[in-house]
DNA sequence: TGTACATCAGTGAACGCGCGTTCACTGATGTAC
DNA sequence: TGTACATCAGTGAACGCGCGTTCACTGATGTAC
């Protein structure tokens, strides 16, 4: 290994550091990420960090595209683990999947789904790895119309406009999808977001203790509203 | 009037225009709400805004309680414009009242169900009015059920647990609504929040653009679930 | 293999800005006799 | 009705802290001949 690429390695490695104590951080400050807070925590003066970050929104977007990556790896894992046609089974798994993560990563989390960070926008390098719990929840409707395991519903349940902005985000999402059941796919999508977020948030603080059960039973409720076939 | 009451006037108005100020800063700052901030834009030096606040997180208190309350207020009166016993038109109504405020006052939303503000955590005076809206939603099914418009689910498909976790929640939400159509009115109250969450944060950006439409449709199909009775 | 040069990581000081909160104070407004 | 006193709103300076970013710099590490 020529020593050029020791120098490599080892500027990677101290990448990967900045991140992990960023991560750190985020867990306390929420996106109030501070670029001297880091350079603190690692021993280095502030300026050091420009080394590597030549800002400090760009140590947020790459943060914000690992935690869409390890999200989404999550999710994706899950459902492969499932038996390929027991859907009820694989939308379980994904969820659970996405929730468990959210819950080992809050700080993470509340970065890709509370609120916008003030004087932050996200670009478009975000928008592959945003789409990966989404898509992977899609593709399990998908698999399962192609197995004849389960029908969409009637298209004539929706609105035009609807149904228009549907059959493109279908084009994306997951080709060849009816409308009809895209709609409640995102139904779905919602569900489990908003239920991770009222977790998380502390919304279920005085009111649900049996978290586990409680999650597992409104997926669900969420699979009955899909027709998702399989043992209640 | 006695002339010590103008002085309590003067007072009570200043104090709502601090409120008013440092809701429009809301919007541009998010939550991190600065008092010299909202001092400046009134004209004072920032340390008078103390005569009326005794702290930021005082003020950050006083703003939740305002916007819970006038997001649960328009949830209770959008129900109650509606027929009594159309409970498909009231769950519609006292939804789309809720997105409208949120569509109107994105940052006070935000300031509610968004990311918890790090640093602050909220009094227990939040606890009454952030129950408004559920509370409102929940009360329909009641309604619905004592008119015997609607029927409960069977309780049976309920883990135990979670029977016992809503039994609890019902006797301040709803008393005597069944754990089964609670964990429904719980589920569309989770659904709501998500559409809501999902549109003002971006996540329907290059997806869907009939907001309305996609918004009413959504709301449908956890009417659906629900079992609320009407047109579809 | 040895030397001259280029690259790069990290330092330390500084710029210019922000913040919440305290404190002694000035003046105006209300109250009591 | 007039005067002495108390209350209160708002000022201005200060404390002690934080932040992102720039810039000239030192030394170590790698590269080319």
């Amino acid at each position: 290994m020529p020593a050029s690429s020791i120098r490599a390695r080892v500027r990677a490695e101290m990448i990967d550091e900045i991140k992990a104590v960023a991560r750190r951080h985020l867990a306390t400050d929420g996106a109030n990420l501070s670029l001297r807070g880091v350079a603190r925590d690692m021993g280095m003066v502030s300026s050091a960090i420009y080394r590597y970050f030549p800002s400090r929104d760009e140590l947020l977007t790459a943060l914000i595209i690992e935690a869409y990556d390890a999200l989404g790896a999550a999710v994706e894992t899950a459902d492969a683990g499932a038996d390929r046609r027991d859907l009820r089974g694989r939308w379980h798994a994904a969820c659970r999947a996405a929730r468990d993560w959210a819950l080992r990563h809050p700080a993470e989390y509340a970065l890709l789904y509370g609120s916008p960070v003030p004087g932050y926008t996200a670009p478009d390098d975000t928008i592959g790895p945003a789409q990966r719990p989404p898509t992977t929840l899609v593709a399990i409707l998908r698999d399962g119309l192609a197995a004849s395991l389960l029908t969409a519903p009637p298209g004539g349940e929706l609105p035009e406009p609807v149904r228009a902005d549907l059959a493109e985000l279908a084009d994306v999402l997951a080709p060849g999808l009816p409308e009809a059941l895209l709609a409640r796919g995102m139904a779905g999508w919602t569900q489990l977001f908003g239920l991770i977020n009222f977790e998380l948030f502390g919304r279920l603080n005085r009111a649900v203790s049996h978290r586990d059960e409680y999650f597992d039973h409104q997926t669900a409720l969420m699979a009955d509203l899909i027709g998702l076939p399989g043992p209640t």
